[in-house]
RNA sequence: CGCGGGGUAGAGCAGCCUGGCAGCUCGUUUGGCUCAUAACCAAAAGGUCGUCGGUUCAAAUCCGACCCCCGCAACCA
């Protein structure tokens, strides 16, 4: 088995604040993560910012700002920053494309494609509004007008370089075709591959009209385009051009998160770049779907982007990170609506889980005086290989389905044994057995959940007497067999762990 | 002909690739239990699988046409 696994998300524009959007995709990335390191593996997982984007110009002069971009950018990556670490997330590095080690992977990065030939000089035309600095295309206009300033954009023709995008179109094709796992869910390979046939064109990778961003090594008239910088973040992360150790052992990436609007770009212009530039190309790109929110499209101008630190503070990340996974499959679209995030609060969370935690560990102090009880024969492990199955697919929701499978088992096995009626008739073997198998029945959903709900484990963990950091350093094989969980060890029972809302 | 996704019980979804008794969760109704956060367990009711046509012994599933909804293409992942 391998012993690294490095995954990235996308890069973020740093032009307002996250959203749920942007916490989802870095949820799904850090639940990933962390299922990953309790297989015992390496993990590098990268997120950061994309600040050499006009969007961010814009921004930074909409906030009065224009004279001082970077320290509006410093100040918007720390919020961004601020923002995953109070949700919980673990990424190992927080990348921002302003940091130097990013301008020399890039420098390295562009002398390679250009020393390959895949560098060209060409002539850019097009319909450029001045006011936006972008170039329009006849369908972006509204009656021949520029869609925001209502103003006609000049017709001009610009020098560029280009990158020879098209000669990669049949090494492209075939890289896709022979492996079926490199573009999913698979839904999207059709997608990907007719515009690779049908609409790839080689791209202009350098504007002469744009003031930010980085300048074109050995051409300081030129600014690199934002994507043909923004790309290269993936390899800046793991030490390219600046620790080539550490870039040996960890490009390529085994997992690269995206939204489904830039799946284009990870799948076709991304791996013609490597290829180019004859690096391997990542392992998995993974594109996940757009929310709308209570039905409705989000957007800004309708003010219902949905600030997921105001909905950690009502709720918590881990309920956010539950419901988000557990409601949509990853890839699909979805909607994120409050009713359904409430009912899956107070189903699955207060009454399966929570309850079920807080009826196994009242009867414990109950009938046992809070100690575990002997060992006593129990069976989980047909959950632990679907479990890993689902993960390793990637199914997340799949894998929250088949954990709330064994709540729902274990609710059933209560129910069956009726621990209340064996107390009762001080039936002490049969008693101590069923509350030995629920109690550590309970340590594996601890384990199972973790990826998903870190802080709810670790409740969890505790509640049952058990060190965290003890138990996430030991080997994840020995976690997951029958019978870790101590006789004669004290248990908590504790607050309820989702306690109903009024 | 810009690109793509979807229409399956009151709601949200799975099943479709590789045809073969229509499944899951919520909600509703009834019953059980008392360890538990009025939670838990069991049972029941509820669907002509968007429409029309075709292939087949057999179609939610394959093929064709059509209708409707949504996302991207513009702030936005």
């Amino acid at each position: 088995m391998p012993t690294k696994f490095y995954l990235t998300t996308p890069i973020y524009y740093v032009n307002g604040k996250p959203s749920i959007g942007h916490a989802y995709t870095t949820f799904v990335a850090d639940t990933i993560a962390r299922y990953q390191r309790m297989l015992g593996k390496e993990v590098e997982f990268l997120t950061g910012t994309d600040e050499n984007s006009q969007k961010n110009v814009e921004a930074a002069a909409a906030a009065g700002r224009e004279d001082d971009i970077q320290g509006y950018l410093d100040e918007m990556a720390a919020l961004w920053q601020r923002t995953f670490d109070s949700l919980g997330i673990t990424n190992t590095r927080f990348i921002r494309t302003t940091e130097a080690d990013h301008h020399k992977a890039v420098e390295a990065f562009w002398k390679r494609v250009e020393a390959k030939g895949d560098i060209y000089k060409g002539t850019y035309e097009g319909l450029y509004c001045g006011k936006c600095e972008a170039f329009y295309t006849e369908n972006d206009l509204e009656g021949g007008l520029c869609p925001f300033h209502k103003t006609k954009p000049d017709h001009i023709k610009e020098d560029n370089y280009f990158f020879a995008l098209t000669k990669y179109r049949d090494a492209l094709l075939e890289h896709i075709e022979k492996n079926p796992e490199f573009v999913q869910p698979k839904e999207r390979r059709n997608e990907i591959v007719s515009y690779i046939k049908n609409f790839m064109t080689d791209v202009s990778v350098s504007r002469q009209t744009m003031k930010w961003g980085i300048p074109v090594p050995g051409d300081e008239t030129h600014r690199l385009y934002v994507w043909f910088d923004a790309l290269i973040n993936y390899i800046t992360g793991v030490g390219f051009a600046t620790d080539e150790k550490k870039f040996d052992r960890f490009w390529p990436a085994d997992l690269q998160l995206v939204g489904k609007d830039i799946l284009k770009f990870h799948c076709a212009l991304w791996p013609a770049m490597l290829m180019s530039a004859g690096l391997p190309l990542p392992k998995v790109v993974l594109a996940h779907g757009f929310f709308t929110v209570d039905g409705q499209k989000m957007s800004k101008s309708l003010g219902n982007v949905v600030d997921p630190v105001e909905l950690s503070e009502q709720y918590s990340p881990d309920i956010i990170r539950y419901y988000a996974i557990r409601d949509i499959r990853l890839g699909d679209d979805g909607d994120f609506s409050h009713d359904r995030l409430r009912a899956r609060y107070e189903t699955d969370l207060a009454n399966e889980l929570g309850n079920l935690v807080h009826r196994v560990l009242t009867m414990t102090e109950k009938y046992t005086d809070a100690k575990v009880p002997e060992k006593a024969q129990g069976e989980i492990l047909g959950a632990w290989q679907e479990y890993q199955q689902a993960m390793t697919d990637y199914r997340l929701t799949d894998a929250l389905d088949i954990i709330w499978a064994v709540i729902r088992r274990t609710n059933q096995f209560i129910e069956q044994q009726q621990p209340w009626a064996l107390a009762k008739l001080e039936e002490k073997k049969m008693l101590h057995d069923t509350l030995y198998v629920l109690l550590e029945t309970l340590r594996h959903i601890a384990w199972m959940l973790w990826p998903f709900m870190p802080d709810t484990a670790e409740k969890m963990f505790t509640k049952l007497g058990l060190e965290v950091p003890k138990e996430f350093s030991q080997s994840v094989e020995s976690a997951w067999v029958w019978g870790e969980l101590k006789p004669g060890s004290g248990v908590e029972k504790g607050e309820p762990l989702f306690p109903r809302k009024e």
